[in-house]
DNA sequence: TCTGAAAGGTGATAACC
DNA sequence: GGTTATCACCTTTCAGA
């Protein structure tokens, strides 16, 4: 695992907060130079610290009218794979994640009505039973990741 | 709620990809002039269509161990604003989602280790029934938000 | 709402410490 | 690992359609 100085995580506060800053800027804000920065963005990326850069839509601004999360408790090993390969060929489903838990996989899905939910639903059901939570609000949307206090 | 068109959907698409993409390549990308571009995407960003622009990190790279979602059945109103402040103070919670089901709250968390995120847990169980689920891996970490069908 | 041109700012690289 | 210097390219602004 790559060691992040102080600097790093000055870095990579600075770009969860504004992925589209220039260099120069990023390096006024930690006291570098533009080619010192870059070099330093450069690594993190390449670590696999920094994974891309995301602009952050707002689902319900563009016609999601649901948002919701989705749990399963999968019959077994080739019942999770089926439900992983159906995660994965949905682009409703934003994110699959195999839990250890009540659930196998909590999933979660944007769709644009209740309606347009009910097959994807149904199709889970074949391989687990689904648990559907709807988002009602999100008094936390996002939050960057923040530096770890020492283990 | 804005209206919006292919190109719209070009710039959406190009921008969750790649946050840091510069205006020109953005313009080829979509077939539109530089000035052109940027003023579209200044509207989205206006319209609350894009929140935002971060990195993504990934929580192992950095040093959490620990990657879970906590849900919670709260005791009522005052149970659940007590949990969302909670969420809220604590910086280990990515996301914190208000949900109708079998929960009340979602809570996304990092956490250095299992006993780092006990002392959180602990505190919830005030205000109601936390169940904990780890990640063990992630099979869709992250995709983009794609093009809503006709509703 | 888009294009095209001008000016200043930025990103990438090289040479050096 | 850092800085300074250089140049090509990009962002921004504005006039015009």
């Amino acid at each position: 695992m790559i060691q992040l100085d102080d600097i790093d995580w000055q870095i990579i506060a600075a770009l969860q907060d504004d992925a589209r800053m220039g260099y120069r800027e990023l390096g006024r804000q930690v006291s570098l130079t533009a080619p010192a920065v870059t070099s330093r963005v450069r690594r993190l990326e390449e670590a696999g610290v920094i994974l891309g850069y995301s602009a952050r839509i707002d689902p319900a601004a563009v016609g999601y009218g649901i948002e919701g999360f989705i749990h399963i408790a999968s019959g077994g090993r080739r019942q999770s794979y089926a439900i992983a390969a159906q995660a994965e060929a949905e682009p409703r489903v934003l994110e699959d994640h195999r839990v250890a838990g009540q659930s196998d996989h909590i999933i979660r899905v944007v769709a644009e009505s209740l309606s347009a939910l009910e097959p994807f639903v149904d199709a889970l059901n074949d391989d687990g039973r689904p648990v559907t939570s709807l988002v009602f609000s999100s008094p936390k949307r996002w939050s960057p990741i923040p530096r770890p206090q020492a283990l």
